[in-house]
DNA sequence: CGCACACTTGAACCCCCTCAACCCAAGTGG
DNA sequence: CCACTTGGGTTGAGGGGGTTCAAGTGTGCG
């Protein structure tokens, strides 16, 4: 497969795929020239993975990095008894596989259809060591999803439901810039991703979403669609900002 | 200041302190060339912490990077209110300030006497640029350090006060290995510091303690010296092994 | 229509937290 | 030398936030 599926094949994206990207800019593909481009599209294997599909299975060996193009992927660890922990929902431009071991550190599903490149890894390196810049902005990637690994830590490590809850969904409306109107989120994983994400269960972030909805910071449109209502409220909640008061 | 205070200055370790850096092999040091050395020397600055010390504030502007040397440093983030949440506790060889952000994600605090060297942002980059290798290792590091925060995130979100425990004492055990007898474990960091870091409270992780000295899993030499007597049975209970039973 | 699946809501329980007392070792100073 | 203080650790009793268990409510899709 050369090209994603959904879309008729052109010469151009045969020839050209990763300089008609949309997702390039996005990703690390983008310190990449123009006139490189070729040897990035010609390590590169483009997949499309269906809701539910894992394609990264912790502790299989590490053979390949991803680079997702389009669609939403969970990232999660399982405990032997099945308890799971999401490290994470990740998106259009997200850099897979950074762990450096011979073996994946996590597991990854498509939430969503989801359309991937495949590097294997003795193509990443000859790139990494070809495009120095590609090793800069893959650690820059690295800083920042550790930044964010820590944040996270002290979600789970420290706060309370509420407060859990309220940080999710500025973080995700964060994320997810300019897909729906002014404060209106889509919400592509069930509750039970969510519960797994925040360390709580279920039941325990419906109730949340209700009672935020009680009390006004925020309308259910549907299931998946949620409307803020009082971004500060929720800031203050989620700790962003100190009550100073 | 040229030098660890504590000891006498020779010349040799004024003109290759790196040299004779009992780290650097630890380290992200490591990779730069004997020949090089003076490089490195020349860009660090030593400096000791005592006991309590906060040498990096979470917020404050990103102006360093640090190497610690010597003694074990305890980074942590805090909540408006005062919680606070231990990402990590890290020793000698450790890289800090990878947060590419212009702000600290994090603060640091030396739990014990500790000595660091310190190099401005700006050198940093040059040696970044004149020494490729030293970026490859940078990004090493932070994989490793990422695939450790998604453990830590399993615990923190899906693991019982005991497993996170027992996860505690055994990868606090792997860290710190040569530093005692066999399974005889140096916990240089308060009760407070280990609740923080695990999500827990003081008085739980005491109660744990307490009731592993009771089921034999371990003995309690001392608050700080601990003797790990069932290996296997923690290991059972951190999840690192599936009961297959 | 009707099954399946995700989500919501209620009631009871429990693990861990909170609050409080106590222990103990290491100063500190008269 | 002893009285007092201080800080870290342990232990007990009671309470609460979130889980567990269970039932009910949509909602999409064959």
């Amino acid at each position: 497969m050369h090209q994603v599926p959904t879309r008729p094949i052109v010469i151009d994206a045969v020839h050209d795929p990763c300089g008609r990207c949309g997702a390039r800019q996005r990703s690390v593909c983008g310190v990449i020239d123009e006139a490189d481009l070729g040897r990035l599209a010609a390590a590169a294997v483009v997949r499309r993975f269906e809701k539910g599909e894992v394609f990264i299975h912790e502790g299989d060996p590490a053979t390949d990095f991803f680079n997702i193009t389009a669609g939403v992927v969970k990232l999660f660890k399982l405990l032997p008894d099945g308890r799971q922990q999401v490290t994470g929902f990740v998106g259009t431009g997200h850099f897979l596989g950074l762990a450096v071991h011979d073996t994946y550190a996590f597991s990854a599903e498509a939430i969503e259809p989801a359309c991937v490149c495949r590097f294997s890894r003795r193509d990443m390196r000859t790139l990494l060591d070809d495009f120095p810049a590609l090793e800069h902005r893959l650690l820059e990637t690295a800083c920042h999803e550790l930044a964010a690994a820590q944040e996270q830590m002290l979600l789970l490590g420290r706060k309370t439901a509420r407060e859990r809850v309220a940080s999710f969904l500025l973080g995700w409306k964060r994320r997810s810039t300019g897909c729906c109107a002014a404060s209106t989120l889509h919400l592509p994983m069930t509750r039970a991703d969510i519960a797994d994400y925040l360390g709580l269960t279920i039941e325990t972030v419906s109730r949340t979403f209700s009672a935020f909805r009680r009390e006004k910071l925020l309308e259910l449109r549907s299931a998946q669609l949620v409307e803020l209502r009082d971004c500060a409220a929720l800031e203050m909640l989620a700790g962003l900002i100190s009550p100073h008061a």
